[in-house]
DNA sequence: TAAATTTACGCAATCGATTGTTTTTTTTAA
DNA sequence: TTAAAAAAAACAATCGATTGCGTAAATTTA
C-alpha cells in the first residue's frame, strides 16, 4: 500500500539501513547518496510509519495534554498556544480533559504513558492534591511541565504566573480607588494559583493596614457563575456590606457585576471590582471588567518549548525550573473611580 | 523496563501469541485461560505497547481533529465533546489546528494520516474551497466525519445543524418583533453554514413579501468583533438605516450591541438584534443577545459516535450520511420587544 | 607501495504485538 | 475403542523502522 524504506532501498540499491540513516541525516553516510536518497523518498512520495518508528526507537514525536476543562477560554488559548509550537516542530499533540477529577487524571495520565508520549504537559484538576501518577513520567526520562496550577513539590518544569504578585497588585488597586472594604472570592486553597491569589489579596491589605474581616472571603469550589451569584448575595446581606471585590476569576466576578446591576448597586461607585483572567467577555460587559491579564497563549508555547528542549539536551535530565511570566493589570470601568 | 506479553508468556508457560489473544478475548483461547491471564497481566501490571500493535494490525485507536481554532467557544465545547465520547471508548484524540488557512489544513490532514489515525473529525478553515486533501482518508478506508463547516460535495459523514431553517426562523422572529428593515452580517460564503444562513435570512424575507435590500446584506470575512464594528457603523450611515439585525455569528453581533450603545441607539427598540451560536457570553451582556443555539458538545459526541460505528462496522465502508441536529431560538433582551 | 585511518555502507537483530497456519489436545460420534 | 470433529494452544512470519557491529572502499600517512 504505502512505501516503505524497504520499497526505496530496492529501487536505488541501497539497504534499508542507509535509506533510514539517510532520511535521518546521519553524519555516517555520504552526502551525495544522503541527497539522491531524500530526493528519491520526496519523488517517491514516501511518508515515514511513525509507529514502527518510536516502537522501535522509544521516542514518539507527541506530547500529551492533560487539562481540566478544554471548554474555558485560558485553557482553550492554552492549548492554541502548545499546538501551534508543537506542530511548528513537528510534534503532534494528544489531548486529554480530566473535567477537574482527580480519577480522570490519573486514568488519562496512564494513557498518554502507555501512548509513549515523550513529554506532557498538565494543568492540575481541581480536587488534585497528589500527585504521584506523575512520577512514572519522570521515572521513565519523560519531562513533565506544569501549568499555571501547579503542585507545590512536584520536582518538575514549571510553568506559572506570580499569583502573588497579581493578586496584590489588583487588591492594591482597588485600594487607591479608595475602596476599604474588600471582599475576596477565593478558589480551592489547595491549588496554587488560588492560594496565592489569597495571600497577595491578604498581604496587599496588610500592607496598607486594612484590618482583614473574615466574613469578606467567600471560599468557592469551582469560582462558577452560579457560586459568584451565590457569593455576592451574602456579602450583600451583610451588616456592613463591601466596596469592592477582588474575584479570584473573572466568572465569579462577571457573575457579580450582573448580580448587582440587577440589584441597582453601582459599580464601581458602590462596589468596585476586578478579577483575574481577562476572558474575553471582560471587556464586553458593561461596566468592562477590570482584571489581571494572563498570557495563556504564550505560557503554551513555553511549556512546549520546555518539552523540545528537555528531549534534545538530555543531559538537563532531572531538572527543576519554574519559569514566571508576566501579567498585567487591566484597569476597566468595573473599578475606576477617578 | 516494561513488561511485554512475552515476559506474559514466559511466567504463565503460554506462548505469546495465548497470551495476545486471550487479552483480546479471542475465541479460540479457552475460558480459564482467559481469564487467567487477564488476571496475572493485571497483577503483573501488564500495559500494552499500542505502537506495536497498530504497527502489526494497521489500526491506531485514536482519532484526528482538524478544526480551525481551538480558542474559539463553539469549537472547544466541540472538542470536548468529542473528548469525551473518545475517552469512554478507549480511544485517544490528536488535535490540530488550521488557523482558518488552507494550506495549513493540508499540512495537518497529512500528518494526521501519517499518524495513522483511525477517523477524522474535520471542522474546514475558512479558506477552505477544495476538499480533495480527504480524499486518502476515505481511499484507505478512514472514515472521515464533518462538523459544522461541512464541504457540500464530498461524499462522507456530516453532522451538522439545519442552517437554513435556524438562519429562517431567526429572522421571521425579528420580522414578528416588528421589524421591517433587517440587516444580515453575513460570512464566507464558499461555507455551507454562512451561505445557507444567508438563504434562510432571504428567504424569510420573501416569504413576509419583505422586499430585499443589498445595502442591507453586509458580507464579512472573519465576523470578527472589528469587523461587526466598521459593519455596523456602515449600517448606520445609510440613508435608511435598519431596524433590525441578524447576525451570522454572536462575536460579530456582540460588536454590533457594544458599538450600538456608545452610539445611543436603543436595542432592541431602534435596532433589535439576534446572533449565532450561543456564545457563553451573550447571556451575559446588556441587553442579552438574542441568538440560535448550537448544540455544539452534542455534535462533538456525535461525530464520534460516527466514526466508531464505521470502524466496528466495517460493512458500512463509503457510506455517506448527514445528520442533521436541532438547534433552538433563544429569545433575550436584544430581540425582545414586547 | 604497503599500512593505517577514515568514510561509507550492509548485515542482522530488534522493538512488541498480531495473525494465518499448523499442531496438539480434548470432545464427540460411531 | 477408535476415528472424526472440534477446541485450544503453539509456531513462525510479519508490520516498518532503528541501530550496534562488521566490512569494503576510499583516503591518508609512512
Amino acid at each position: 500500500m504505502s512505501i516503505t524504506i524497504y520499497d526505496l532501498a530496492k529501487k536505488l540499491n541501497y539497504s534499508p539501513s542507509t535509506i533510514s540513516r539517510a532520511l535521518n541525516n546521519h553524519k555516517s553516510i555520504g552526502k551525495k547518496t544522503t541527497l539522491n536518497i531524500q530526493k528519491a523518498a520526496k519523488e517517491m512520495g514516501y511518508k515515514p510509519n511513525t509507529q514502527a518508528a518510536s516502537l522501535r526507537s522509544k521516542q514518539s514525536k507527541t506530547i500529551g495534554i492533560l487539562i481540566s476543562r478544554i471548554n474555558r477560554p485560558f485553557v482553550s488559548t492554552l492549548i492554541s498556544g502548545i499546538e501551534d509550537a508543537a506542530r511548528k516542530s513537528g510534534y503532534n499533540v494528544l489531548i486529554s480533559q480530566s473535567n477537574d477529577h482527580y480519577k480522570d487524571e490519573i486514568t488519562n495520565a496512564n494513557t498518554l504513558l502507555q501512548s509513549r508520549v515523550s513529554g506532557l504537559i498538565v494543568s492540575l484538576s481541581m480536587e488534585t492534591k497528589n500527585t504521584d501518577h506523575f512520577k512514572e513520567f519522570t521515572d521513565q526520562g519523560i519531562p513533565v511541565v506544569f501549568v499555571d496550577r501547579v503542585p507545590l513539590s512536584f520536582n518538575s518544569y514549571k510553568v506559572i504566573i506570580d499569583n502573588y504578585n497579581s493578586a496584590f497588585q489588583a487588591t492594591q488597586h482597588l485600594i487607591e480607588q479608595g475602596c476599604k472594604r474588600i471582599a475576596h472570592f477565593a478558589g480551592s486553597q489547595h491549588l496554587n494559583v488560588y492560594n496565592q491569589r489569597r495571600s497577595g489579596y491578604l498581604d496587599a491589605l496588610k500592607h496598607h493596614n486594612i484590618p482583614i474581616d473574615k466574613e469578606l472571603i467567600i471560599n468557592l469550589k469551582s469560582l462558577s457563575f452560579e457560586e459568584g451569584k451565590i457569593a455576592t448575595e451574602k456579602l450583600l446581606k451583610l451588616p456592613l456590606p463591601p466596596d469592592g471585590i477582588f474575584s479570584a476569576n473573572d466568572t465569579a466576578a462577571l457573575s457579580a457585576i450582573t448580580y448587582l446591576k440587577e440589584q441597582q448597586i453601582r459599580i464601581p461607585e458602590d462596589i468596585a471590582i476586578i478579577g483575574f483572567n481577562d476572558d474575553p467577555i471582560a471587556s464586553i460587559i458593561e461596566p468592562s471588567l477590570s482584571t489581571v491579564s494572563h498570557p495563556a497563549y504564550k505560557m503554551g508555547e513555553l511549556s512546549f518549548q520546555r518539552i523540545l528542549e528537555h528531549t534534545t539536551d538530555r543531559t538537563i535530565a532531572g531538572v527543576s525550573e519554574i519559569f514566571v511570566l508576566d501579567t498585567s493589570i487591566i484597569i476597566r470601568k468595573s473599578s475606576k473611580r477617578y
